[in-house]
Formats: C-alpha cells, sequence, structure tokens
RNA sequence: GGGCGAUUAGCUCAGCGGUAGAGCGCCUGCCUUACAAGCAGGAUGUCCCUGGUUCGAACCCUGGAUCGCCCA
C-alpha cells in the first residue's frame, strides 16, 4: 500500500531512490480511495459504540457532472465528517442523488426529438423505461466523480430520490399532508413554463431585468356613459397582447381625476368588450396614467384585483404559449407575436398614443429560460402557513442553529410571509401523485369538479373509492408528478428509514446532527426539509446548519453553464491533486461564509491558488522524506514515547506550539472554523516545523562519526519528537488532506496496511506542554537570528564566510535564553562564534576590527567582520532604522504625554507603551553610537 | 421599495477597539544533502468618504459613495 515508501527495514540509499522528489498526488489519491473503498472503511454501524454524528449531502441532480460547488461543499462536509469521525464520534455520512424532474425529462425530450417523435407517441410507460435507461447509463457519472474528491461517505446507503423506500416515504408524506388537511386541488393562477410544459413554484422563477417598453394606449369610454368631455382612458402596459383578457379598468379610488368614472364602462378595443371601471387600492396613482388594465387570468397582481371584486378570468393563451380562442383572430399565433399583432392593430386604430423604452423586471422560467406564462390551471398545493409557523416557534428555541447567525434571519424573514407551494408537475419522469379521481362520477373523464381519493396504494384507492361510490366505481390516477423538491423536503428522514421510524438507522442518526450546504438553496431546500420534518417527525431535522458561500470565477462572476465559465474541478484536480484543490477550498473560506474567489488562467488552465496549496502538499512531503531518511527505519512505534526529563529547549518549544494548534485546530473545526483552521496548520506546518524546528534540529539528528552516549540520546529523543509531531499534524490535517496524511502517516508511524489513519483518534492534547515565555524567548531568539542573518545581507557576506556574532542584553532572562540555545543559534546563523555579554564594553575590539550592529527589542546585536562590507549600504540600513524609531519614538511620547491615556487606558496597556518607548530610545542610541562609530 | 454583504499592499483576501497581516506577484542573494513546487533577506498601504463616540477607531455609531446578492 505505502508503495512510495519502502518497508522500514530499507537502508537510507534504497530510501533516497525510492523517494522521488516531488510528490505525486495521482498515485496516492487513487490508491487510498481504493484502500478505503475496498475496506468499507467509512461504512457506518448503527450499534457502534461512540455518540452519534450524522450529515446527509445535498444530493446532486443525477443529470449533473461535477462543478467546483460540489467540490467546495464536498471539501466542507468532507473535512467535517473526517473530524468528528477522529474524535470516535460514530459518524454516518451518507450520499445519494436527486431524480430531478424536469432536467432529466429535457434531455430524454431532446433525444425523442432527434427521433422526430414526442413522449406522447411513445407513451408513459415507454418513455418512463426510456428514462430509467438513461439513468443507469448516466446517472452515476456525478457519483463516481465525487469519488474522485475522496469524500468518506457510506456508499452502501447510497440513496436516490426515486428509488423503493424514498418513494413510499413520498406517498406516505403526501397521504399524510393531505389527512391533515394541508394539501389542496385547485384552479389557481400559477408559473407557466411554455417550454417543459408544465407549472413551476415561485422559487423556479427568476426575475430578470429586461429592457422593454411600456406602451400606452386608449381605451375609448362607451358611448352610454360619456363624461364631462372624456371620451377615453389610457393604460400603459409592458404586455399588449393581454389586453385581449382584460375584463376591466381599475383606478385608485382617491385618485380624483378618474372617481366620477368609477362604475362606468369602456369598450376594450379589438374585442369591443364592454368592461367596467373600477376602484382598488392597490393601483398607485403616480405610475403611467393612473390607470391600470386588469387580466385576472395573466397576472398575479390582476388576479387579486380579480378576487377582491369577482371579476371573471378569461384565459387568452394555451400551455404551449401560443394564442386560444378568446383572442379572438390572434388565435393561434405565439405570445410574442401577438404582441406585435395587437400593437399594431391599436396602431392602426389610432389607439396607440405612446411607446417609450422601459426596463422592467420579467419572470423567467429557472429551466426553460424562457419568461414564465401566469396562467390559470388545476394544480395542487401545500398549506404552507401552519408548517412555517412550527419552523418558526423552533427556530425561537435555536432549532435548528444557523451558522453563521445571519441567515438565520434570511430564513426566518421567508418562512414569516410563505405563500403556498405548487408541488405539481405535468411531467412524467417523478413521484407520480397518490391521488386517484373517481371518474366514474363524472362520465369517465377528469374534470375540476370529479372526486378523488387520497391513498398509498391503487388497491387502497380502489377501496376507499369503492366505500364512498359504490361497487361500480372507476379510478384514474393523477397524470402529474410531484416537485422534485417535494422528495428532497423528506431527504434528512427517508434516507434513514422514514416512514418506519423504529429503523435502527432512523433511531441511531436522526435528527442529523449538522447540515451543509450553499446559501443558494435556503428556501428550495432547508427550510421545505424543516418543514416537513417538522410535521412528519415532529423534531428539526438538524441541529446545525452551516451555510457557505458561492465559488466564483477570478472575474467574480457566479460560475454556471449558461456563461460557461465554470472551473473544472477535475481538471484542477488532475493538475495539482484532489487534496490541493480541497485545502485551497476550504483555506479561502472565512468565518464569515463569504463567496470565496478563484484564481483560474484560462489560457494555461492553472490556478495560483491551488498551485500553492499543492506546494504545501509537497513541502509534507518533504518534511516526511526528510524524517524518514534521518530515521533510519525506525518508526513512531518502534521508537517509542520521548523522554520529558531529557528535552531540549528547542523540543520544549516545538510541542508548546504543538499543544496550542493540536487544541486551537480542534475548536475550529467543531464549530465551523474551518478556513481558519486550515491556515493555522499551515501556517505551523510550514513556519513553526520546517522552517524552525527542522532547521534546529539537523545538528541533533547527524551527531557526528563518534558520537558520545549522550548525544545518541539526543539523537533519539529527537527523533521521537519528529516524528511524534509530524504523525500529530498528519492527523489534525487528515480532514481536509485526507489522501497525502494517509499516505505519509503510514510511512512514519510503522502502522500495517489495514489500519488506516482516517479511523484513528485526534492526538491528546497536551496541555502541560504549553509554556507560554517559552514560547516568548524563542521568539525573541529567531529575532537574534534574522538580524544576524539581515546583517550578513546587508554586507553581502557569503554563506560560507565566517563570522563571529556577539548578543548584548541586559535582560537576563532572555541572556539566559540564548545562553542556552547558542548551538542552535550558531548553526542557523553560520556564526564561527557566539558570545553573549551583558555590556558591549567588554567587548575587545582592535582597529581594524569592523562592526556591524542591529538591534531588536532588548537586544544588540554585534557582528565582528573583516573589510569585505559594503558600508554604504550598512550606513542606510542604521539611518533607517534611527528614521523609524524615531517615528515610534514620538507617537508613544506623545500618548504617554497624554493624561487622559494615563488615567484612562488599562495599566497594562500603559506599561507596554512604556516599555516600547525605552526600546525605542535605546534603539536610536545605540544605531546613532554605530553610526558615528563607522563613519 | 425593503433587507443583506463587500470596499484593507500590484492581485486575492484575513484582521473587527491598543496604532496593519498572509498568500501570490515584485526586488536582492543562494541549486546550503528534505523540498528551486525550495531557502534567506527586502520593498510596498490617506485600511472608500464623512462626521461622531473614545485617552485611543481599519474595527463601534451617523450620514453618504461604489460594487454585488436576496426579497417585493
Amino acid at each position: 500500500m505505502t508503495e512510495n515508501f519502502p518497508a522500514s527495514n530499507s537502508t537510507e540509499k534504497a530510501l533516497e531512490e525510492a523517494l522521488p522528489k516531488t510528490y505525486n498526488s495521482s498515485d496516492t489519491e487513487c490508491r487510498w480511495q481504493r484502500a478505503w473503498e475496498k475496506s468499507d472503511a467509512f461504512h457506518s454501524d448503527p450499534q457502534a459504540s461512540g455518540q452519534s454524528f450524522s450529515v446527509v449531502i445535498p444530493p446532486p441532480n443525477v443529470t449533473g457532472s461535477l462543478h467546483m460547488g460540489h467540490a467546495f461543499n464536498t471539501a466542507l462536509i468532507d473535512t467535517v465528517v473526517r473530524f468528528q469521525r477522529l474524535q470516535g464520534k460514530n459518524v454516518l455520512c451518507l450520499p445519494g442523488t436527486d431524480h430531478a424532474s424536469i432536467a432529466v425529462q429535457n434531455i430524454l425530450e431532446k433525444q425523442l426529438n432527434n427521433e422526430g417523435i414526442s413522449r406522447f407517441d411513445i407513451g408513459r410507460e415507454a418513455f418512463l423505461e426510456r428514462a430509467w435507461e438513461w439513468k443507469a447509463e448516466s446517472g452515476g457519472k456525478i457519483v463516481d466523480q465525487l469519488r474522485r474528491l475522496g469524500y468518506s461517505v457510506d456508499w452502501k446507503r447510497q440513496r436516490f430520490t426515486l428509488d423503493e423506500g424514498l418513494s413510499d416515504a413520498v406517498r406516505e408524506a403526501f397521504v399524510q399532508l393531505h389527512e391533515k388537511g394541508l394539501i389542496y386541488r385547485g384552479e389557481y393562477l400559477v408559473n407557466w413554463c411554455p417550454v417543459s410544459g408544465s407549472a413551476v413554484s415561485d422559487l423556479e422563477v427568476e426575475m430578470k431585468e429586461i429592457d422593454g417598453f411600456l406602451w400606452h394606449f386608449r381605451y375609448p369610454l362607451s358611448n352610454d356613459y360619456e363624461v364631462e368631455g372624456i371620451t377615453h382612458l389610457e393604460v400603459a402596459t409592458t404586455r399588449p397582447e393581454t389586453m385581449l383578457g382584460d375584463v376591466a379598468i381599475a383606478v385608485n379610488p382617491s385618485d380624483k381625476r378618474y372617481s366620477n368614472l368609477i362604475g362606468k364602462k369602456v369598450i376594450l378595443p379589438l374585442l369591443e368588450r364592454e368592461i367596467p371601471v373600477i376602484a382598488d387600492d392597490h393601483v398607485e396613482p403616480d405610475f403611467g396614467t393612473g390607470c391600470v388594465k386588469v387580466t385576472p387570468a395573466h397576472d398575479p397582481n390582476d388576479f387579486a384585483i380579480g378576487q377582491r371584486h369577482q371579476l371573471p378570468l378569461i384565459t387568452v393563451m394555451n400551455k404551449d404559449g401560443t394564442m386560444n380562442s378568446n383572442a379572438g383572430k390572434f388565435n393561434g399565433l405565439d405570445r410574442f407575436e401577438a404582441r406585435k399583432a395587437v400593437v399594431s392593430a391599436l396602431e392602426e386604430r389610432g389607439l396607440l398614443t405612446k411607446v417609450e423604452p422601459y426596463r422592467h423586471n420579467v419572470p423567467y422560467s429557472d429551466r426553460g429560460k424562457v419568461p414564465v406564462e401566469p396562467l390559470i390551471s388545476t394544480q395542487w398545493f401545500v398549506r404552507m402557513e401552519p408548517l412555517a409557523s412550527n419552523c418558526r416557534e423552533c427556530l425561537e428555541r435555536g432549532e435548528p442553529n444557523f451558522v453563521p447567525s445571519r441567515w438565520k434571519k434570511v430564513y426566518l424573514d421567508w418562512l414569516t410571509d410563505i405563500r403556498d407551494w405548487c408541488i405539481s408537475r405535468q411531467l412524467w419522469w417523478g413521484h407520480r401523485i397518490p391521488a386517484w379521481f373517481v371518474i366514474s362520477e363524472t362520465d369517465g373523464k377528469v374534470t375540476n369538479n370529479t372526486p378523488y381519493v387520497v391513498a398509498r396504494t391503487e388497491e387502497e384507492a380502489y377501496l376507499s373509492a369503492k366505500t364512498k361510490f359504490g361497487d361500480l366505481v372507476q379510478i384514474a390516477q393523477d397524470e402529474d408528478v410531484l416537485d422534485t423538491w417535494f422528495s428532497s423536503g423528506l431527504w434528512p428522514f427517508s434516507t434513514l428509514g422514514w416512514p418506519n421510524e423504529s429503523s435502527i438507522d432512523f433511531n441511531c442518526w436522526y435528527p442529523t446532527s449538522t447540515l451543509i450546504t450553499g446559501f443558494d438553496i435556503i428556501f428550495f431546500w432547508v427550510a421545505r426539509m424543516t418543514m416537513m420534518a417538522g410535521i412528519f417527525t415532529g423534531r428539526m431535522p438538524f441541529q446545525n446548519v452551516y451555510i457557505h458561500g458561492l465559488v466564483r470565477d477570478e472575474q467574480n462572476r457566479k460560475m454556471s453553464k449558461s456563461l460557461g465559465n465554470g472551473i473544472d474541478p477535475l481538471l484542477l484536480i488532475d493538475r495539482y491533486g484532489t487534496d490541493a484543490l480541497r485545502f485551497a477550498l476550504v483555506r479561502e473560506v472565512s468565518g464569515s461564509g463569504q463567496d470565496i474567489r478563484l484564481d483560474f488562467d484560462r489560457k494555461k488552465k492553472t490556478s495560483t491558488t491551488v498551485e500553492s496549496a499543492r506546494n504545501f502538499a509537497n513541502k509534507l512531503w518533504n518534511a516526511t522524506r526528510f524524517a524518514l531518511l534521518h530515521l533510519d527505519g525506525e518508526t513512531l512505534e518502534t521508537l517509542g514515547d520521548f523522554d520529558v526529563s531529557s528535552l531540549q529547549l528547542s523540543d520544549r518549544w516545538i510541542l508548546s506550539r504543538l499543544a496550542k494548534v493540536n487544541h486551537q485546530t480542534a475548536y475550529r473545526y467543531e464549530n465551523f472554523g474551518l478556513g481558519e483552521a486550515a491556515k493555522g496548520l499551515y501556517e505551523f506546518a510550514w513556519n513553526d516545523f520546517c522552517d524552525w524546528y527542522l532547521e534546529l534540529i539537523k545538528r541533533r539528528l547527524t551527531p557526528g562519526d563518534n558520537p558520545t552516549k549522550d548525544l545518541l540520546n539526543d539523537q533519539k529523543n529527537c527523533k521521537q519528537i519528529l516524528v511524534r509531531v509530524l504523525a500529530d499534524l498528519m492527523v489534525m490535517l487528515h480532514p481536509l488532506m485526507p489522501h497525502i496524511t494517509e499516505e505519509l502517516w503510514h510511512a512514519i508511524s510503522g502502522a500495517s496496511e489495514d489500519k488506516l489513519l482516517a479511523k484513528m483518534s485526534w492526538p491528546k492534547y497536551q496541555k502541560s506542554f504549553e509554556n507560554d515565555s517559552l514560547e516568548e524567548s524563542y521568539t525573541e531568539i529567531f529575532e537574534a537570528i534574522r538580524v544576524v542573518r539581515n546583517l550578513r545581507a546587508i554586507a553581502g557576506l557569503k554563506p560560507s564566510d565566517n563570522i563571529k556574532v556577539c548578543f548584548v542584553t541586559k535582560k537576563k532572562s532572555l541572556a539566559f535564553d540564548l545562553e542556552k540555545a547558542i548551538d542552535d543559534i550558531k548553526a542557523l546563523t553560520k556564526a564561527k562564534t557566539l558570545r553573549v555579554l551583558d555590556s558591549s564594553s567588554l567587548l575587545e575590539t582592535t582597529n581594524s576590527t569592523k562592526i556591524l550592529a542591529g538591534v531588536t527589542g532588548e537586544l544588540e546585536v554585534l557582528l565582528e567582520i573583516g573589510d569585505s562590507v559594503d558600508l554604504n549600504s550598512l550606513k542606510s540600513r542604521l539611518e533607517k532604522d534611527i528614521f523609524k524609531a524615531n517615528k515610534e519614538m514620538q507617537s508613544l511620547a506623545s500618548r504617554l504625554e497624554n493624561p487622559n491615556f494615563l488615567n484612562k487606558a488599562p495599566d497594562d496597556v500603559v506599561n507596554e507603551c512604556k516599555k516600547n518607548l525605552l526600546e525605542a530610545q535605546a534603539q536610536i542610541k545605540l544605531a546613532k553610537q554605530r553610526l558615528s562609530d563607522l563613519f
């Protein structure tokens, strides 16, 4: 399994040959994905020990292929899930797909269309057969792609919204809602998508700003009612073709211009129908002429007016978007053709008074990408208010808990002014509505008056119909299917066995722990799930809802099919590896849940963001490689635990850092600070561990040809800590970068192949190792080293040039730390000699000695060097130091002169300020002295 | 019209009361035996504008500008 890392008894040479210098992600990732799956590593057992932790994934459409949104969502979910698994919880992460009624139907109808036939030619049964065939062939694509993300889901529990169990759940849900009086059927104005040939819900309508026109035209007053010389009323509309269905003209009752016309009649041009002038509060007197045409059968606002005034409904269009016989001579024209024809007809009659360009909102069908047509039709609806009010009550108790919390308000606002949900779709692919019409009551036909029964099965329906209507009943199931989101709304419990609430899975994992999804489906999905769960299970379906942003393209545009600006995650995976992509995405996340922008060079197909994550993976690879090259075949297991009593300072330092990072990272993972967790681990691994600790221990790992016993002991200690830190780091990084950490952990741990990091435990948090004062000391030591390196650079010294370094400080604790770390500092600065003094006067110098100086904090760094020094750069460096210190001194001094500051600011701030002032003054003094010494 | 978010280094973004950070890019040296996908060093900011609160504001409050999203 660890092909790249040979068995632990190999020679160093063999190791070096077998270990490539750069990490090859595809090999590693492929291998571990297979290993996880082969061993059913993520198959969950409801009887297993550990607190339950469950997540259901947002089921992608079967028609879909992997896009960046999936990759992002998956990276976040899998990070949380893998973390919880490391915490010893009994974790279930349940995958599945969604049947996507309209999308699948669109695909199939396109295929049929290519064959020159329609679905009606082959019939429902044959159509569904083809649909299932299509699903079997293409429906698994997205699932295979999800596998490439290293998703640690329970594949054995994979579900599909149309599979048997979930279909049962849908029927049960429908029947129960109906029994509770929450489902009704009726003739209403719905959003009609002429392309899908189906009703769609309000949520599936997208408002688009469109440049259109506002047409003004005249409706002549009926001769009988001519009033004070007024012969006509003028209306303005963006949709002239709907005038054919006008049934009234409405004005505001307080509008004096028209008050004497209320109750009178006008003649609807073209059709020469007489319609009344009515008064309605909702008419805005300031808009247009203050008169609006009322078309209740084709406009939601007008529909409401019509209801208030008991106006008739006149539908002038067919369901395919063409005009019908009510449209008179426009019968048969497409709605947009009819618009032109109506306008020119009005113009001919001299009734068109004005056409002005007008930008307005037009409702578009999400799926069909054409304007929806508000159309009267008979549909099934769910009464939402009772469901929503239950959710609002739960929310008051914090159920579910939204992260970040601002989404709570968005969710609540939607629930507060909720409208009923049109759930029927005039499609075939989906859950057929479990309602049967008793057609024998209406001459074998389905009309709006045909009685129906709702039942779980056809037999049940038949029996029920028979009891009500006698032995000779004939029944026929409703042709329509349910909105796909109806079944998605049941997802968190239908997948766990509901309606069988005594199922083991349901008992163990319901309610689920956390839902992770994008803000774009809070209404579509999150709210539907809470409403359905509330009524069917009596509980909210998840404790936490973690809402994340969207991945946007390099120009900050939303990625979309129509724009064609999607960035293919698989391409990035091929180039940089899954772990790199996952890490890059998660690292971009901020606590406030903003959208993330992914940079992408479309010509080169590269992304610097993902590339830097790939480089991080390579860094980890090489740090491990370094360890293996020095371990002589030893492993975490064979080395055992280190001896706490013989640790060196640098060991204590890295162990303190490790303890803090451990604690902090666990907290961040637990509380959805995933981006922060990633960033923190990156810094620890790269800066603390690789840049400092590995450099510090190189000397100790190679103690020379004839090492003493002490040196060998120290070497062993050092190795033990090296592998300990590395192993812990791998565990902590595992949720983010599962594959490479699995590989590297195996290499250093000596664990057998069947042991998986994915199923290990989170490393123990060693609070006793935390040591703030030591970390502060090391900050100062590193700063001292940096000053020496900086002086070297200024002086233009080569790495091989020997230097003599002297640290001068009056701070005893610092001097103590520096003394203790003297060998480390020598190694990292390549100093030949290093002394720590408490006064520079103790430094013996001759006339030919040149001294470079730098200051940091309370430490003065002196460098003895020969003649080959660039004095100019040194001079400018010192002058710059003085300038900066001066500026700081002035700002600090002015603060300390302010009595209010001294009185009101907290003591520690004032003390800090005083301390910094003294330091700045000392720095200036020193730098000035050095300047005069040199020039 | 109502609501939400954003505005910080050349770019992408953190920080959200104690005087500004990271990654990438840039400049200068280094192929120093884990890593050039690397190492060391360096430069870079009216923290959108405006008032106010405060000893002190990038951060809190007023008002405004620009961009984006959601709901009508």
